[in-house]
DNA sequence: ATCCTCCCCTAC
DNA sequence: TAAGGTAGGGGAGGAT
């Protein structure tokens, strides 16, 4: 084929392929590429053998895959084959499961004997168990003795047993194992978090960290299997547990014979006896130390928190490592100056609960000091029940979008029917493709989107999948967004029979509420984003700064030596400003930032001036440390106080509006704070995120944003390379305001990487990504020169050496 | 005050 | 290539 002019390509482009070759392709795969806007033709070898012969291209017609011409509809549905496959829906969707289990286990043993229930029946709640207990053992006055197990990386582990091969070596559980992937890593064993692999990353990530990693697919039966005799192993022990995930539990075993350390080992090496899975474990006095002290000694380890060490535990933690607080939690409270635990003990509550709502405030307050009064109970009944699904969803036609609202009302149904209920209240819920969002970075990810839903509540409960669709579609119409806009859908029913609340509830009035408009995200050529706009300009000024300066300090060497020049002060006057009008145009979540970091910054001088009157000598070693980047500087503004030297030889070197110096906010926070709008709920799209963010996804969501808008420009600036200006004038296009918006975004992403940790690998790899671009794209390449510079320079500022490659 | 809808956030 | 789910807590703001 090749001698004749053919080409093979690897993957699938709908722009660089025009005949699929094969004998046979998967049904899904092939409903996949026939139902696409426009089909290629899947044709059998024989064509190519045929039209060779021929010495001519020969008609597809005959040669057609034989299964093209009438697609059997895929018996699964995507739906369900995407929920087969689907870590988050396993373990999302394992309480109903444990619980279902539970009461069907239950049924069978009621007649025959209630006190020798099996080991999965029965939950107690701890103020039950405790009145039992009580009555024998002595249990202290009122002290809880509270459990938390969670086992160690607990899908790598499982796949690591009873395989050698695996001991001791890099490994994580992912879809993809291509260093190009963007599957994303599902658990990373120890020896691969040493190389900053985390869950919830990107496997090209992962692979740019640690290279030799291995990669084992996903054994769902497996999990569920070793988690069900965790499960019996806990409940021989109490009945008090509490299932909080599929290898996480807290028990109560307050009033029970023995030393807690020793039962809870025992316990650990009977898990591990019948798993060859490791547990950690901690013991506490509430279910917030218990849940501390298991992150403490994890991983295979376990250890014990008493009433009087909580203060000593909690003061050096961070704020976000209380439970509930995650990264909006954490950026609205870095607002306030808040960034660890202690802090929150000279804060109010009344204050917390004035700025962050009053229970999320009180809740705060009282783990940050320790207070936790919840009770280890059994899981509550569910109050609703959904299927969501926000991948791979691209629609053709309003049919396509029904066909798919009727799978998952065909899902939600059946789940009804397992739950044994019915419901009066159906809630509808898209994510609708914001205006101009390209495809995303992430294969068949949503990319950017606005969240919509819409819910009806109805006369009376309903249960067969062809009533809720009867509402559903009427929803869905209602709403008016186009199906091909569509990125996700998702069906919740709630109202629940036998919740008193469900039956008193009002019908909903006729028509649901409008929907907004769609927004234009950060993907508007026309209408540039604020924020976008707002750091070109930035940086435009600050390069007219720095020439400026550079020419003074030309103009003034031999005056005399840079340093003596470097005094405090006379820094802090040198430093831009953020121009007011620039920093009012940032969105909220951006000036939010920019104030945290300014108060860190404020924060920290007035740390080192107090260390400085306190202890001169110590002088020098404070400046040495901050200089090799090992103090913790967080701060934008500090990072390029670090780095001035280093930038100011810099010739092309370019600041973005976060890595302005010191007091770059002066005046514009003043300005600009009171401006934001009402209390209105709003996401919390965090300028600069932090890979290491607990759980949930908000960073890798933010990374595919960014990464997905710089190939945007990277395509128009491969169109019209910089070195053709009249070509690229001529298509009207601007090719450098593509170059230069590249640039924004490739500093503005090792910032946000640099600015969190000392992550080197993570830096490198975002340095190899854009240099190998750069390689492959002749367009780009000047691009990604000047881009490699800027990120070499970072690093220099912070670290004081050049990292290479 | 309390309920309701439509969000956002968090955790695994 | 890839499978970005699920349920509850809770806040804002309007209706009752
Ligand atoms: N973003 C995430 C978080 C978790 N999980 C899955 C894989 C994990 O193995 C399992 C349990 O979650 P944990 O938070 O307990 O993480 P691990 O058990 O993997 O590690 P650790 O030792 O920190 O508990 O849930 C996932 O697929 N994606
Ligand atoms: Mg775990
Ligand atoms: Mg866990």
């Amino acid at each position: 084929m090749a001698l004749h002019g053919g080409r093979f390509e690897t993957y699938y482009y709908r722009n660089r392929v025009t005949h699929i070759i094969c004998n046979n392709l998967p049904d899904t795969k092939l409903k996949q590429l026939a139902h696409a806007r426009d089909p290629v033709p899947i044709v059998k070898p024989e064509w190519i053998v045929a039209s060779l012969r021929a010495g001519q291209l020969l008609p597809t017609k005959d040669f057609l895959l034989q299964t093209m011409r009438d697609l059997p509809d895929d018996p699964q549905g995507f739906v369900g084959s995407f929920f087969k496959s689907s870590r988050l829906h396993f373990i999302g969707s394992w309480k109903a499961r444990i619980e279902a289990l539970m009461a069907e286990q239950q049924q069978q043993q009621q007649p025959a004997a209630a006190a020798a229930a099996g080991p999965l029946s029965g939950f107690l709640s701890g103020q039950q168990q405790q009145q039992k207990q009580q009555k024998g053992a002595a249990a202290g006055a009122g002290q809880r003795v509270v459990v938390h197990l969670d086992m160690d990386c607990f899908f790598a582990a499982v796949a690591a047993v009873g395989r050698p091969q695996f001991a001791g070596k890099p490994l994580a559980v992912c879809h993809s194992n291509s260093a190009q992937g963007s599957a994303e890593v599902s658990s990373a064993n120890y020896e691969a978090r040493a190389f900053g692999i985390r869950a919830g990353m990107f496997m090209s990530d992962a692979k740019a960290r640690c290279p030799g990693l291995l990669v084992v697919p996903y054994e769902f039966d497996k999990y569920e299997e070793i988690s069900e005799q965790v499960y019996r192993i806990l409940l021989r022990h109490t009945p008090v547990v509490q299932p909080l995930s599929c290898d996480e539990a807290f028990f109560d075993i307050t009033g029970l014979p023995g030393d807690p350390q020793q039962r809870v080992a025992a316990i650990r090496a009977e898990i591990e006896a019948a798993t060859s899975c490791t547990a950690s474990a901690g013991i506490g006095p509430n279910m917030l130390l218990a849940r501390l002290a298991t992150k403490a000694a994890k991983p295979n380890g376990q250890a014990l928190i008493r009433p009087d060490q909580a203060r000593q535990v909690l003061g050096d933690l961070a704020v976000d490592a209380l439970p509930g607080v995650g990264w909006a939690l954490k950026g609205k409270l870095a607002e306030l100056g808040i960034t660890q635990c202690r802090q929150v003990w000279s804060s109010s509550k009344e204050l917390l609960m004035r700025k962050l709502g009053a229970q999320t405030g009180a809740a705060l307050w009282q783990h940050a000091h320790g207070i936790d009064q919840r009770q280890v109970e059994p899981p509550k009944a569910r109050r609703s029940i959904g299927a969501d699904v926000n991948w791979g969803v691209r629609f053709d036609s309003d049919a396509d979008a029904d066909k798919f609202l009727r799978e998952l009302c065909t899902e939600v149904a059946s789940r009804l029917a397992a739950a044994g209920t019915r419901c009066r209240t159906i809630t509808l819920k898209l994510k609708r493709r914001q205006t101009n969002a390209p495809e995303p970075v992430k294969f068949l990810g949503h990319g950017a989107c606005d969240n919509l839903s819409r819910s009806v509540t109805l006369g009376g409960f309903v249960r067969s999948s062809g009533e809720l669709y009867a509402s559903a579609a009427l929803l869905l119409r209602g709403m008016g967004v186009p199906s091909e806009e569509i990125r996700g859908m998702g069906i919740t029913v709630s109202r629940l029979e036998g919740e008193a609340a469900s039956h008193a509830a009002k019908p909903s009035g006729p028509a649901p509420a409008k929907v907004p408009p769609a927004k234009h995200g950060v993907y508007d050529p026309a209408r540039q984003p604020a924020w976008l706009a707002a750091l070109m300009q930035q940086a435009d000024k600050q390069q007219q700064q720095q020439q400026q300066q550079q020419q003074q300090q030309q103009d003034g060497r031999k005056d005399g030596n840079a340093d003596s020049a470097d005094s405090p002060q006379q820094q802090q006057r040198k430093r831009p400003w953020l121009d007011p009008e620039v920093f009012a145009a940032l969105p909220a979540e951006v000036r939010r930032e920019l104030i945290a970091a300014y108060n860190r910054d404020k924060q920290r001088q007035q740390q080192q001036q107090r260390q400085q009157q306190q202890q001169q000598p110590l002088k020098v070693v404070g400046a040495a440390a901050a200089a090799a980047g090992l103090g913790g500087h967080r701060s934008p503004g500090e990072a390029a106080r670090k780095g001035r030297q280093q930038q100011q030889q810099q010739q092309q070197q370019r600041g973005s509006g976060a890595a302005a110096g010191g007091n770059w906010l002066k005046g514009a926070a003043a300005a600009a704070v009171p401006k934001r709008q009402g209390k209105k709920q709003q996401q919390h799209l965090a300028f600069v995120g932090d890979k290491r963010s607990k759980q949930g996804n908000p960073p890798a969501h933010h990374l595919d944003e960014v990464l997905t808008h710089m190939h945007q420009q990277a395509a128009v600036a491969d169109q019209h390379p910089p070195g053709e200006a009249a070509a690229a004038a001529a298509a009207g296009s601007s090719s450098d305001d593509a170059c230069e918006k590249l640039l924004v975004l490739a500093e503005y992403l090792v910032q946000w990487m640099v600015s969190r940790d000392d992550d080197l690998a993570g830096v490198r790899m975002v340095l190899k990504a854009v240099v190998q671009e750069g390689q492959q794209r002749p367009g780009f390449r000047v691009v990604a020169e000047q881009a490699a510079a800027v990120v070499q320079g970072r690093m220099q500022q912070r670290l004081g050496f050049v990292l290479r490659l």
